[in-house]
DNA sequence: TAACAGCTATTCAAATTTGACTAGTGAGGA
DNA sequence: TCCTCACTAGTCAAATTTGAATAGCTGTTA
C-alpha cells in the first residue's frame, strides 16, 4: 500500500469534515511534489473505500456551499481514528521514505513519548539492516548484479543516511522541540 | 512505471534467453530484499505485456527440458532492445531510488561515455532539486505538514546523499574501475 | 506403494494506481 | 449579451500490482 490512506484520513482529521477536492489540494499543497506523488484518482478511491470500511461517513451537501459543483463532506468515524494511529505508527517505523514522510507530516498527533519510541524503533531497524547489507559479497567485475558494489554501496548510503536523519529528529524531540498531543488514545499503556 | 520491464529485459538479455521463472529467480535473487520488491504476478504480467508489444518473441519448449513443467522460453527482439536502453537511461538519471538502483545493476551494458554523461545528468538534477528544497518556507510550529522542518529535512538530505552518490559511482566510473560495453549501438553520435 | 514435501512454473481474481476526460460556476472582457 | 478562462469537483476505463492459489515433476520416507 502506499500512503495515500494515511494521507487522506490525515487531511480529513485536521480539518474536522472536509470534501475529495479539499483533500487532493491539501494532499497537492503539502507534497513539494517530492514527497508524495498521489494523484486525484487514488484520493477517490481511497474516499470510496474508507467510506465501505465504515472508516469515514458522509453528507451531499448541496446548499449554500459557495463555489462549484456540489460535493461530498466525509467525517472520519471512530474506527477510522484507530485506523489513521494505526497507520501512523506503522509509517514511523517504515524504512519507506515515502511513508516515513507522511508519518512525519502528521507527528504532532502523537504524544511526545510514542515519537520518541517510534523513531527509536526505526533507528534500529535500519542498523540491522545496514549490518546486513554490509555482509553482502560483492565482486568487482560482478558475475551478477547483486554483487555489483556500487549497488551495494547505493544502498548502504541510503540506509546510513535514513539512520543519522532519524536520529536527528529523535535528538530534536528529545530535546522538546515541536508541540504534540497531549491527550492520550485508545491502545495506550 | 516501476522497475519491473527494465529489470525484466534485463535478465533475458543477460542470459540471451530465458522462461519466467528463470527471470523471477533472478530478480529475486539481485535484491537482497532492499532494492526491488517485485512479486511474480507483476513479472509474468510484464513477460506478457512485453511479448504483446513485439519486444520479446517466445517458444514454448516441451522437449528435453529437465525438472518440471513446460515453459516458455523467450528471446528479446532488435525492438526489445532498444526499449531497454531507453529505460535504463532512464533510470540512470531518475531521482527515483528503486529506478536509479536498476540502471546501475546494468550499467555495464552501456558504454564508459554514456554512464558518465548520464550520472552528471543526475547529479545535476538533484542539484536543482536540493536548491528547490533548501528555498522552501518552514515553521517551527508549522500551521500545515508542508512546513515542517523535519520533513523538508528529511528531503533536502536525501537528495543531498543521492548527489553524493552519483558523484562517488562517477568518479569510480572515470577512475577506470569496472567494465563496459565497447559495442556502439544505435542512437549514439 | 502411496503420500508428502519441496522445487519448478505459472495463473488469476481482486485491489490499486494512472492518465485522461467530464462538468458546474462565476468573473471579466469584447 | 455571450464567450472564454480559470477554478472547483469529480468520474471512468485501462494498466498495473498484489496476494494467494494452482499444478507438474522428483525424490524420500514409511
Amino acid at each position: 500500500m502506499s500512503a495515500v490512506r494515511l494521507l487522506v484520513l490525515g487531511s480529513i482529521l485536521r480539518r474536522g469534515t472536509s470534501h475529495g477536492y479539499a483533500v487532493l489540494s491539501d494532499i497537492t499543497s503539502w507534497h513539494a511534489d517530492t514527497w508524495t506523488n498521489v494523484k486525484p484518482g487514488s484520493i477517490y478511491h481511497a474516499l470510496d473505500k474508507l467510506e465501505s470500511e465504515g472508516m469515514t461517513s458522509s453528507v451531499t451537501s448541496d446548499v449554500n456551499v459557495k463555489p462549484g459543483p456540489s460535493r461530498k463532506e466525509y467525517t472520519v468515524t471512530k474506527k477510522g481514528e484507530i485506523e489513521f494511529m494505526a497507520l501512523l505508527e506503522s509509517a514511523l517505523v517504515s524504512v519507506d521514505l515515502q511513508q516515513f514522510s507522511a508519518g512525519i507530516a502528521f507527528m504532532n498527533m502523537l504524544s511526545r513519548q510514542q515519537i520518541e519510541a517510534l523513531l527509536q524503533k526505526r533507528r534500529i531497524a535500519l542498523e540491522t539492516s545496514i549490518q546486513f547489507l554490509r555482509g553482502l559479497p560483492m565482486e568487482e567485475l560482478p558475475s551478477d548484479p547483486s554483487k555489483n558494489p556500487e549497488l551495494v554501496g547505493i544502498w548502504v548510503s541510503y540506509v546510513e543516511n535514513e539512520a543519522a536523519t532519524t536520529e536527528r529528529i529523535l535528538a530534536n524531540v528529545q530535546a522538546g522541540k515541536y508541540e504534540f498531543n497531549s491527550k492520550m488514545m485508545e491502545g495506550e499503556r
